[in-house]
DNA sequence: TTTTATCGTTTCGGAGCCGTTTCATTCTGG
DNA sequence: CCAGAATGAAACGGCTCCGAAACGATAAAA
């Protein structure tokens, strides 16, 4: 349970993934963004934008426009709740998955090789 | 050598350390700037504007943009090279230092809860 | 039904980051 | 000594992001 990473491994895998990401041609996402796209994928729906802003800590809009852009990106997509129209669901998509799967395996060679 | 990560592990860390950013007092740096000041902070000096530009593989006006920025921040900062007056030496400062040992405990602290 | 509350979006003004191009300073080789 | 190369910074235009406040649509309460 839990992983040991002495302080000097943390901070070459923290700068070894943040380096793939800039040199990669993945368009950039910012911290809020991934966090948003990470938080979507590893926790159970219903996720509506209240709540996604309670859980990042930020603002409304804030989501609203991030799911703009990760919706343009097919990262994300947007559903109206039909039992209550005013909630917005986010949903996942195949691209968002697949971008997800190519980020877990990015981590997991660097942490290999750190 | 090196730390096995599972891919779920792997992206429940990165979620996790970006959500801390998020909600940290800490002002937010981009991935551009966080992987600069690591990268100062990792590698043997000299650091000069134009490898670190080449190292990072982004042009040399967004290295002295994020110097601008992280030297408002105290965490690099700037010195000439009195042996090539037409180079810039990019030295790290004690407040960098404790950034990136905050940085280095988060990341090993919810390493070991994942 | 009418009023109140909730939800997500839009608007507004401000700020930061980006790449390209241009520039001043400094060094180097003929 | 002087023309050319190299270095970092500044200028320019474009794009994105941010929080606060105002807004319409929908639901719940009175």
């Amino acid at each position: 349970m839990g992983v040991t990473l002495s302080p000097a491994k943390a901070l070459q895998l923290w700068h070894d993934v943040n380096l793939h990401l800039i040199r990669g041609d993945e368009p950039d996402l910012s911290t809020r963004q991934i966090t948003l796209l990470l938080t979507v994928y590893l926790e159970a729906p219903p996720h509506t934008v209240r709540d996604l802003a309670a859980k990042l800590g930020v603002s409304k809009p804030v989501i609203t426009r991030a799911l703009d852009s990760l919706g343009k990106l097919d990262l994300l997509t947007r559903r109206r709740d039909e039992a209550d129209r005013r909630n917005v669901l986010v949903q996942r998509t195949v691209k968002g998955v697949l971008y997800l799967e190519r980020l877990a395996e990015t981590v997991g060679r660097l942490a290999k090789q750190v």
